[in-house]
DNA sequence: CTGAAAGCGCTTACAG
DNA sequence: CTGAAAGCGCTTACAG
């Protein structure tokens, strides 16, 4: 191929503006020209260049979506609504895993930035660190940006959090309220997010006056299950743990099961996400649901309005509630 | 920002050609002219435009990455290779949702045409259909294209494929040898690939003489667990089942479970795909490991060769093989 | 070692 | 209703 539009237009015997015009729906131009040149694009299968386009229109027509990895079930679905709902506006998401670190990530805002993406989504809590912070002011200080699950006080960044400290303390005290009054907590990778989750916990623990038991591991099924019978062992008074996410749970469950505990009768269980596996689980999962359809969906709304107006800017809570099933 | 490679040379008292020179590190710059317009360059946080560079370069570096769904794990891991192998040589890559039908998949096409990316890759069986291998011929009959799990022939387009019906017939042997003598199958979507799935189940069936059980239901868990129910009502016999992916198989064993029946005494279970619900699965499940890994690999690295020679092709087939665990 | 000019594929005033 | 020209932000021969 590599059809332009002044091959187009010799072959119409017309102008390459008069291509322009028709392939843009610009009015004013004679019914029989408009039909002669449409005709022939549609038999050539031409196809603009969104690039020349762009750079003439000072747009890119594209959005750029960081996560850090993309196969990370719990950050795909933000992805998913705004590449769905933007392409049918023209625009082509750029959906890049921008790795662990921080300075990846931030390295990351430059490529976007390099890519003059017209609005920049930001997923999950972990982009909330100081290179990123810096990246954005230092290279795409005019963009408009939404953070998933953080947020940094810049003009152009708005954002849209869980509220995890509360989702956390809501599951501790529905367990203290059941009578459980030896509540574990078990986190894993050390985020922004999981943070508050913590100070959920101790929040609770505070104010309830349970002991504070807690525990960190990684992030697979096979790691909750080796940290919970390690709290099994090290604890056999608990009677009640929350995980930081639903995966660590069901391997926790699975242990705890193996070891001969009933559950919710010995020890009850709740995970965190309302994830695929906490439905699929056996027994089923009691989890504190951080709405991530929800926060995807505002997030898709704002970027909305950003995209319209770049200097829009919103901030948005939600809260997280508890969806209790058969481990509680 | 916006600013453009004559407001640098402006500020370093050059020409743009000369800081054009520097960005691309070509040789024969005065040194201390190269490091005066490297300063202005970072000071000033430029950042190139890589779509007005590409209009130049005949190049958008950007890969095409088509799935139907980002949400479906299964067809992310790919996807997940390709965009941190190339993006470490500079390509950034789309990865969009063609939708479920074959007129959105082929309009995905036309779309990655028009963005003129320098390959695509089409991740999932279901791109195996007329609408999409045309406008493969109308709109990038020269872009190399990498189709996993499925195949078209044309002069462009590669394949990496996995023998499902090799990995079903497998699964039913294994199950027959092991003494069942009924052995159902379950289908969900009408894909290319799970009707290789069926072809599979109906080979091993014919050669080893065992009735043909075959039920469809739907892509849920829940789904699986109802038309589960409803097969062993109708064949109380059922000694074992396969299941088109795993997902299913989950929700199937567990209404087996639910419904007093012990796994893999009273009936056997293998599920397709090895995925993370296999593994996390109550009890573990037994299933056809489609090499989804392998897969991924073999594409990222047919990609890389078909971005250096745009004429390469290449055509491989993966056998799948089987994951015993605890359903068998 | 450096710059002026042309060109990549478009769009959009400006003229007619 | 239509076309010639300029320009979007770069790169790359070509001259010097």
């Amino acid at each position: 191929m590599g059809l332009t539009i002044y091959d187009i237009a010799r072959e119409a015997g017309v102008s390459a503006s008069t291509v322009s015009r028709v392939l843009n729906s610009r009015p004013g131009i004679k019914k029989s020209t408009r039909e002669r040149v449409e005709r022939i694009l549609k038999e050539s299968n031409f196809s603009v260049s969104e690039a020349a386009r762009g750079l003439v229109n000072q747009t890119s027509k594209m959005i750029g979506i960081l996560v850090s990895d993309i196969r990370n079930q719990h950050h795909i679905e933000g992805a998913y609504m705004i590449e769905q709902h933007f392409m049918r506006k023209g625009y082509c998401s750029l959906i890049l895993n921008a790795g662990d670190t921080d300075e990846s990530k931030a390295e990351y805002i430059r490529i976007l930035s390099s890519r003059r993406v017209n609005a920049a989504v930001l997923i999950g809590s972990s982009f909330q660190n100081e290179p990123v912070r810096q990246a954005i002011i230092d290279y795409m200080p005019d963009t408009p940006i939404i953070f998933q699950n953080g947020e940094f006080s810049l003009p152009n960044v708005s954002s849209v959090v869980s509220d995890e400290v509360v989702g956390i303390y809501d599951a501790a005290k529905y367990l203290y309220e059941q009578g459980r009054r030896n509540i574990a907590y078990i986190n894993n990778n050390d985020t922004p997010s999981n943070r508050k989750k913590i100070l959920g916990y101790e929040k609770a623990s505070r104010e309830l006056c349970f002991p504070r038991i807690l525990y960190v591991c990684s992030d697979s099924a096979e790691s909750g299950a080796e940290i919970t019978e390690k709290l099994i062992t090290e604890h056999p008074e608990v009677d009640a743990i929350i995980y930081a996410v639903d995966l660590i749970a069901v391997g926790g469950s699975r242990k705890l099961l193996d070891l001969g505990k009933r559950i919710p009768e010995d020890i009850a269980v709740i995970g965190t996400d309302n994830s695929p596996f906490s439905m699929i689980s056996n027994p089923r999962l009691s989890t504190v649901d951080t709405k991530l359809q929800e926060l995807s969906t505002s997030c898709s709304e704002i970027l909305e309005k950003a995209i319209e107006n770049p200097s829009y800017t919103e901030h948005v809570i939600i809260s997280p509630s508890l969806v209790l099933r058969e481990t509680t």
